[in-house]
DNA sequence: CTAAAATGTCACGCTAACCTTACAATGCAA
DNA sequence: TTGCATTGTAAGGTTAGCGTGACATTTTAG
């Protein structure tokens, strides 16, 4: 998903690996999320949104395209009761 | 980790079922994150946080010690360069 | 240009989130 | 109490986030 994570970060003068450092993750995990790779954790945006002093939804852009796809949900509706 | 789920749903006079269908997934999905079994992706924390027009940070609590525990990070800085 | 730092990637392994199916327990209304 | 809706849980399977180690590429400092 689309994130300010490196924008943030360099405007900190940071480096992947402090970042990490500072969040308890690895440089890989940050660069895999910076890179739109991999979706972090909820602790993991939640910490990074920290550093940077901003809510989660201030870092990470949560836009429906990005969506992985899943079933389209603007046509659920409850109405049913369907059993499990 | 904590949250305001039940609180938020039963206000608006929803079941865990109609919720999961609202934000795509099943209503164990939402059962295991109201009973705090679970901690929810971040799409579906947000999608969950959309349904009651708040933020993230509006329905779930981020406490340090609600933390399934992770290496100290208060004592860690960036003040080294290991290899990897 | 050259060395070091920073970043990008990959493979392997582990764990947790989530799905589906199924059943038990609780709540509530008739 | 009986019946139904809601909630709680458990088991098995799939998938994705993240750790570690390693190596390639790019950027930056001298």
């Amino acid at each position: 998903m689309k994130n300010k994570i490196r924008q943030l970060r360099e405007a900190l003068g940071m480096t992947q690996e402090q970042l990490g450092k500072m969040v308890g993750t690895s440089r890989q995990a940050i660069n895999a999320i910076e890179t739109e790779k991999n979706e972090p954790s909820i602790w993991l945006a939640y910490d990074i949104a920290q550093v940077f002093n901003e809510p989660i939804e201030g870092v990470f852009l949560f836009e429906e395209s990005e969506r992985k796809s899943r079933a389209d949900i603007s046509r659920r509706h409850a109405y049913g009761s369907q059993r499990d």
